[in-house]
DNA sequence: TATTGTTATACTCTATAACTATA
DNA sequence: TATAGTTATAGAGTATAACAATA
């Protein structure tokens, strides 16, 4: 561990106060899991917003695509080639919705449900690898700690960002001219 | 193991063993964090790759931009606009090197330093406010379970990713293993 | 006229690989 | 020949906006 030579004593707010903080480390952590989740799935040929696709499905049948599009946050456009390769797949399908021929109603097939259960699986096995420096009973305290701050941040249960791009790059215009 | 989602019943690890669990929350909020204090930083017209090196430099002053580079997990050509805009803005300074005369040594200026002081700020309210749901113990408690998963995973305690576009969305051809 | 799904275009970001200057 | 910094180029990924069908 890296014990900087400027002022070694006080190293309490001044020094560690990012990178032993919680919000670094839950940052750091996340990203962390989620490319080893992303490795993980990449077995059975899916990427994360496919998974979260399927998954959301599964939830909530029959929905039209701009509302699967709007729940994981990402715009119509994006979505179509995002379905695309599911349905080519043959694990979902778009079914025609006879009240109103604009609207397609996406349902899991026999299939996507089949792989939907590999994921559940792979999701089980992601989270004892990433957890495994806690012991069961400490497990269980993060699980409740996180989900309350979750909870607080409003953060919807079922889906996470990460979808829509969280690239952040360009900063709030230096003299905002144009 | 197989624990799938035919049974409805036992909805511990079949439904929620997703959208509960601490690995599923963790890439949640840790996103979450993430743009929060990307917003936060914006005000200090500050990126986070840009505040990651300002850190990183406060910690080992005089290094060379390819070591930089590597610790920040970006390549050198990415690095070069990353400091060119910080050293345009008066925050760093390239110094000559006199026994090679190849490399650059990075330094903080003394503006850099007030506004690293002024980044150390905005962490520490950055952490209260993601942390806002906790008591001061259940924090504590937090910050030890995560710092213990962060050093089995082999994190390294300065630098998060996220600065190496984490961004898996072709999977591994087919066959993949890796 | 509004809305759904879709396609097209334009733009940003990125890594790879050349290039130069030093060693 | 190898390495540090830099620049150029080409590719992937994205959002915005146009489009056709239906309401």
């Amino acid at each position: 561990m890296g014990m900087n030579r400027e002022n070694g004593a006080n190293s309490e707010v001044g020094n560690r106060g990012q990178q032993g903080g919680a919000a670094f480390l839950l940052a750091q952590l996340g990203a962390h899991a989620a490319g080893l989740f992303a490795e993980r799935i990449a077995g059975l040929d899916l990427t994360p917003p496919q998974a979260g696709l399927l998954r959301l499905m599964a939830r909530t049948p029959g929905r039209s695509q701009r509302q699967l599009a709007a729940d994981l946050g990402m715009p119509p456009s994006r979505f179509v080639p995002l379905a695309d390769e599911l349905e080519e797949r043959g694990l979902i399908e778009r079914r025609k919705n006879p009240n109103d021929r604009r609207l397609h109603a996406l349902h899991l097939t026999e299939q996507g449900e089949r792989l939907l259960a590999e994921l559940h699986q792979a999701g089980a096995a992601h989270e004892q690898h990433v957890c495994e420096a806690l012991s069961p009973e400490e497990h269980r305290q993060l699980s409740t700690l996180l989900r309350r701050m979750a909870e607080q941040h409003g953060l919807s249960p079922g889906v996470h960002p990460g979808y829509r791009s969280i690239r952040p790059d360009r900063p709030a215009r230096r003299s905002g001219r144009e």
